[in-house]
DNA sequence: TACATATTTAACGTGTACGTAAAATCCGAA
DNA sequence: TTCGGATTTTACGTACACGTTAAATATGTA
């Protein structure tokens, strides 16, 4: 029963998650953000934990490559899953929730999969930049370079 | 002293690469893929080992996202150094050398650096993800719930 | 209550990485 | 040599993810 937490306007709140307010409208706008119920014109308001969310949506997008439309599609399940959470024992049908989580799974079970994917080519990434930086470095540090470096050395 | 090997059409090598004929001119022009000095109008043609460099665009592209001017930095940079390789012993300047090697350790070194970071990145998340599909498999497994579902099924 | 600053909606603009269409031209097989 | 499919250049179009501007309105502070 606690009175509204802090809450802070969009600059504020934007300035948080490192990006700008028209952002955070766009996300709105494209139903990755609640788009919150305010009269003709009022301000929107934020409390500081919709941080993370933000935050979750940049991961997605930058780590993963996702459109804004396939983290979305995350997120309403996710949310979801949290509404179901708070409900716990309350639903109404038992098999929503069942069904829910389901599709909770599923789709989690696809995002690892991806996440996987992206991993073992990083991995292979990264083994070919270390392979390459070491014969860089092995040029440069080659005997009949490292006389020419001399040279160059005044 | 071999005769040029057998070279492809851009319909071919476009295939060969999985992407489009419009994507191969758009590399050319961006100077992602050399630009052949053709009679007007003649018709490009490739060979077969070009593929890798197309793969190794699109795994920068996907992988770490960066952008077609960044992946061509990178590029031009490793044709300098393989030129370098290539007239190892014969090139004119030492200095220019040891300075495109060093150019390339850098960028080798910032590029390993970007990618250890969505390394960490991606395990973070593959964590997070792994946590969450745990605990929903443990709600969907849970007593309470498989006795709903028992329900649920006829 | 006056005022400075922040926020609102609406609309158009931007950069990236291509897609698509059209008309001319090229190239290889018959 | 002729013909049909592939390729050429040119140019406009598109999807995404915001940026920018402008005019009106809201909000916090003196």
């Amino acid at each position: 029963m606690q009175e509204s937490a802090t809450r802070i306007g969009i600059g504020d709140f934007a300035h948080a998650c490192g990006v700008t307010p028209r952002t955070i409208r766009f996300y709105e706008e494209r139903g990755l953000l609640p788009s919150q119920d305010r009269k003709e014109r009022m301000n929107r308001s934020y409390s500081a934990d919709l941080v993370k969310r933000v935050e979750r949506i940049q991961q997605l997008q930058s780590l993963l490559g996702w459109s804004l439309e396939d983290i979305r599609q995350v997120l309403v399940l996710e949310d979801q899953v949290a509404t179901l959470r708070q409900q716990y024992y309350q639903t109404d049908s038992l098999q929503d929730r069942y069904h829910v989580l389901q599709e909770a799974i599923d789709l989690t079970t696809e995002q690892l999969q991806r996440v996987n994917q992206r991993m073992k080519g990083l991995v292979k990434l990264q083994k070919d930049l270390e392979d390459k930086l070491a014969f860089y470095q092995t040029l440069r540090d080659d005997k009949k370079f490292s006389s020419a470096r001399d040279g160059a050395e005044q």
